[in-house]
RNA sequence: GGAGAGGUGGUCGAGCGGUUAAUGGCACUGGGCUGUAAACCCAGCGUCCUUCGGGACUACGAAGGUUCGAAUCCUUCCCUCUCCA
């Protein structure tokens, strides 16, 4: 078990502007240490990132991970984690924790809940027990978990989705910010954490405009985009990226949430975007699809049978500096449980790799160099 | 030597006269996965053509036979397995 830090207040620093794009350095202070941004945040939804202990993510450089509120509040509750010292002591983790609110378990537990202006009725995706989960409760929850950076609870408005219902969607979102940010303030000191708020709008400016404009008013530490990368076309979830983020403050912390592809980070670093989050690392790689330098490999295919070549010449991981494509492929083919590992390593160490070399240029302000290879590549 | 059971597509295994190129599972091949109900899901999987609607051929141990029609019924043969000597 590890000691918890305790001190420190949140904070957020933009440390240099790239000269030629919308990329910008940045540092997140939390109780739990410094983050440099862009940052990419590995999925932990239930306290764990699938098929990696805490240690090789420490040596991989992540500070910074994502758990889930609904998640841990089913199992094994949020009180108990309270009971045990709060979630970093609980999953021995002494770097940061953002930690979701349950707001997109909304949107894809569809058939599980019943949405009302006071908060959501579920049905536990694990034994069928009724729950209601409200934007205070929510806030209790991440608090009881020790989070450094809460979310607000919200309606991940799905696509596609008429302007009438987006907007009515992103009203109550709106309506649950304001109660959550009541609770927050309610519960007092937050002893250096953050709270988060999240634009909803769909791919409407207009709506992504209100939602940005209310949520100012409500003074969050950080601001989040949220309901993108849900079966829109990728040029709608550019085009509202790029329309979002001018409508939040340059002090604060931007965060794309559930987003995305290697390429997707590239664009959305250079639009101004700080902290990500995404499952494609972790589950693509339990499901034999491996990101690498030269693009998508997925390691199923028959063709590397018998490659004895490293999964990719360029990467400096426990996996590729040891182990074969074809190994690998063999792993996966027989079920092992080291390939979900191999492979998770590889993906995990690739994003936060990748994240690194962003924020090396932009300190050299040739960050536009990344953009402009994207466009070559046609990525 | 005697009694019984059985041989089906890569594999296991249904089918026991016609809507059967043959249910299912597995294996295999390909695709998908973006705030994780995911080590998951979808599709394909005899051969050759196709204007993608379909068409032609070859298939259920082997060879004959019955029948309008057979993986399914009959005969002979070959081969497996179980029990008794």
């Amino acid at each position: 078990m590890r000691e918890e830090s305790g001190a420190g207040k949140f904070g957020f620093e933009v440390l240099h502007r790239d000269a030629g794009t919308g990329a910008r350095l940045g540092v997140l202070h939390t109780a739990h240490g410094e983050i440099p941004t862009p940052v990419f945040m590995p999925v932990a939804t239930a306290g764990s990132v699938k098929a990696l202990p805490q240690e090789w993510l420490e040596q991989f450089g992540a500070r910074i991970l994502l758990a889930n509120t609904y998640h841990l509040y089913l199992r094994p509750g949020h009180e108990r984690i309270r009971a045990l010292g709060g979630l970093h002591r609980f999953m021995s983790w002494s770097g940061s924790i953002l930690t979701d609110s349950g707001g997109f378990q909304v949107f894809s537990h569809r058939d599980l809940r019943r949405i009302s202006e006071e908060g959501v009725h579920f049905r536990s995706h694990l034994d069928g027990s009724a729950h209601f989960l409200t934007p205070e409760s929510v806030i209790e929850i991440q608090r009881a978990l020790g989070s450094d950076i809460a979310m607000v609870f919200d309606e991940c408005t799905p696509y596609p989705c008429g302007y009438a219902d987006a907007e009515a969607s992103m009203e109550l979102s709106m309506r649950w910010a304001r109660r959550c940010r009541e609770r927050w303030d309610r519960l007092g000191d937050g002893r250096g954490r953050a709270l988060f708020g999240i634009v909803q709008g769909g791919v409407h400016p207009g709506l992504r405009e209100r939602s940005a404009a209310a949520l100012l008013e409500m003074d969050f530490d950080g601001l989040a985009i949220g309901g993108l990368s849900v079966g829109e076309p990728k040029q709608a979830m550019y085009e509202t990226i790029a329309a979002t983020v001018p409508l939040l403050p340059a002090d604060r912390p931007r965060y794309l949430m559930g987003v995305g592809t290697p390429a997707d980070l590239v664009r959305a670093v250079g639009m101004g975007v700080d902290m990500f989050d995404c499952v494609l690392p972790t589950r693509n790689a339990r499901n034999g699809c491996l990101f690498t330098s030269r693009g998508r490999i997925i390691i199923k295919n028959a063709v590397y049978a018998g490659d004895d070549g490293p999964l990719d010449p360029d990467c400096s991981c426990l996996t590729c500096r040891r182990y074969s494509r074809a190994y690998l492929r063999h792993l996966y083919m027989s079920g092992e449980h080291l390939s979900a590992i191999l492979n998770t390593v590889h993906n995990v160490a690739f994003y936060l790799d990748r994240m690194d070399k962003i924020r090396q240029a932009i300190a050299f302000n040739s960050y536009g160099r990344w953009l402009e290879k994207l466009e070559n590549t046609g990525a």
